[in-house]
DNA sequence: ATCACATTTTGAACACGTTCAATAACCTCT
DNA sequence: AGAGGTTATTGAACGTGTTCAAAATGTGAT
C-alpha cells in the first residue's frame, strides 16, 4: 500500500552490534523470521503514522498493532525516528529508481529538471502528511538516529547524486556540476517543504510552482556558463572549499573538525 | 553575562491567558514579581543550557536551581522550548539593535551587507552552542512553542526587515528589496548554522565564509537589476506569490489556506 | 477587618521514549 | 542428543516533558 521494495529489507535494521558476528567464515542462517517481524513493525508504524500522525503514534501503540511487546519492537527499532528514517530511506530508493528510469533517452536539460522534480514529488505524494516529521529528524543533531552527522549522511549523498545524474548534460560544465546539484538539492528541500502544507488537490499547486521555478534553471545555467562568470564561480566554488564545505553531500553544514 | 536586556521582559511570558483581565479599566498592579521570577528562570535555564547542553538540562533542574518547584516553572513557561525562543528572540532584539547602530550613515552596498551579517554573528557569538537547538524548534510544527506556523513568525519577520533596511540603497530596485532581503536572509540562516559547529578562534572560519560570499552579491545585485534580467525577475516574482509565499516574512513555506 | 478575586506555588500524577536484565526459542557444531 | 551461542521476546523500570486540582499568597474594594 505504500509502495515498499524488497530491496529496503537490509536498511530497516539501524542498530549497530547487528553485524558483529563476521569474524570466521560461518555464516549464521537467520533464525527465524527477524526480518520479517521488522518488516512487520515497520509497516503497522507506517500505517499508525498516516493515520493518526507521528507525533500522535506511540511505539506502545505500534508493538500492539504488530502484536508484540515493547521492547521487542526497540529490538528491531533503535527508537521510533529510525522508523521513520527507514521511511524516508526507501522514498529516496524509489526516487532513484523511478528517475533514472524516466531519464533514459531525454536529452534537453529543463526536460531532464522536470523529471527529477516530478518523480521526487511522485515517490512522496502519499504519504505527504508523513514528511512534516523530517525537518525534527533529519536536522536535530542530538538524536542519535538522526542524520546531519553521519548517521545517515547516506541518504543525503543519494538524493544529490538523483540530480547530479539529471544534470549531465553538455550545456552543463563539468566542474560546476557539483555545485549545480547541491543547490538543485537544496531547492528540491525547500520545494518538499512547500509540498508538505498544499492542499491543493493533488499537490497541483506545488507542482506549478515546482514548473516555473525550473524554467528559470536553464537561462541561469546559461548565464552562469558565460566567461564573464569565471570570476564568480571561481571566488564561489573557492569560497565554500576552503570553508570545509565539499559539494557531494558528504556533510551539508561541514563541521571543519569532527567530521573525518 | 549574556547580554539580556531589560526590553525583553514582555516577550517571557508565552501563555496566552495572562494578558485577558484588560476588561474594564481597572489597573491591577503587578502583585509580587511574576516578571521578575520569570526573568530569575530564564536567567538560570540559559546557564544550564550553555554549560550541559539544551537537551541535557531537564525542567527540573532549571525548577531547582531557581527555587522553584516543577509546576511553578510551567507556570511562567509554557515549555522548555519557550525558553530557549525566548533566547532566540532576544538575540534578535540585539542585532536589530546594534545593526542599526553601526548602519548609521554607511552607504556602500557591500559595507552594509558586511555589518548586518557581522552584527549577526556578534550578537551570537557567546551563545553559539545554545544555536544547535534552533532547528529543532523552529522546524518542528507540531509543538505548539515552536514557530514555523503564527506564534513566532515576528521573530523571523523582524529577522528579515534587518537584512531590508540593510540593501536600502539606491542601486538595489525598490521591486525586489523584498525578494532580496528574504534571500539574503535564508543565507544568514545558513552562515549560522555553519557558524555552529566552526570550532575556529571565535569563528573566525565562518567571518572568512561570509566576507567572501558577500563579496559575491553586489555584482550580482547589479547582474540582476540589468534590463535584460526583467523575464527572469518578473517571471520568479510572480511564480512566488502565485504560490502564496509572501516575501515579507509573514510565512516562509506559506500554507496556501490555513494561513490567515 | 473582611471579602472576593487573580496570581503564584505546590506536589502528585500521566504518558511517553527508552533501557535493561532475564527468559524463551532457535541454530550449529560436536 | 546435547552443549554452546545467538537472536527474539518479555515485563518492569527509569527519567523525561507536561498537566492539573488544590492550596497558598498577595491585592483591591467594601
Amino acid at each position: 500500500m505504500l509502495g515498499l521494495r524488497a530491496s529496503a529489507d537490509d536498511r530497516l535494521s539501524m542498530k549497530p552490534e547487528t553485524k558483529k558476528s563476521t569474524s570466521t567464515a560461518k555464516r549464521r542462517a537467520p533464525r527465524k523470521d527477524g526480518a520479517a517481524t521488522a518488516r512487520r513493525i515497520y509497516l503497522v508504524a507506517l500505517d499508525l503514522f498516516q493515520t493518526r500522525g507521528f507525533a500522535e503514534t506511540t511505539m506502545r501503540d505500534i508493538a500492539r498493532a504488530a502484536g508484540l511487546s515493547l521492547g521487542a519492537a526497540y529490538h528491531h527499532f533503535a527508537s521510533k525516528d529510525a522508523i521513520l528514517l527507514a521511511y524516508f530511506d526507501e522514498q529516496v530508493s524509489a526516487h532513484e529508481a523511478l528517475c533514472d528510469e524516466r531519464l533514459e533517452g531525454v536529452d534537453d536539460l529543463r526536460a531532464r529538471l522536470g523529471v527529477a522534480f516530478e518523480t521526487g514529488l511522485d515517490v512522496r505524494r502519499e504519504g505527504r502528511a508523513l514528511l512534516a516529521s523530517l525537518p525534527r529528524v533529519v536536522l536535530d543533531r542530538s538524536s542519535p538516529a538522526s542524520l546531519f552527522g553521519e548517521t545517515a549522511s547516506d541518504v543525503r549523498r543519494r538524493s544529490i547524486a538523483i540530480f547530479r545524474r539529471a544534470i549531465e548534460v553538455p550545456s552543463i560544465a563539468e566542474e560546476i556540476r557539483p555545485l549545480a546539484a547541491t543547490a538543485l538539492w537544496a531547492m528540491h528541500l525547500g520545494v518538499l517543504l512547500y509540498f508538505v502544507s498544499d492542499d491543493s488537490p493533488r499537490g497541483a499547486r506545488t507542482e506549478k510552482l515546482v514548473s516555473e521555478l525550473l524554467d528559470l534553471v536553464p537561462p541561469l545555467a546559461m548565464m552562469l556558463g558565460l566567461p564573464a562568470m569565471e570570476w564568480g564561480r571561481e571566488k564561489l566554488v573557492k569560497a565554500l572549499t576552503d570553508a570545509g564545505i565539499p559539494m557531494d553531500g558528504g556533510s551539508v553544514v561541514g563541521s571543519p573538525t569532527s567530521e573525518e
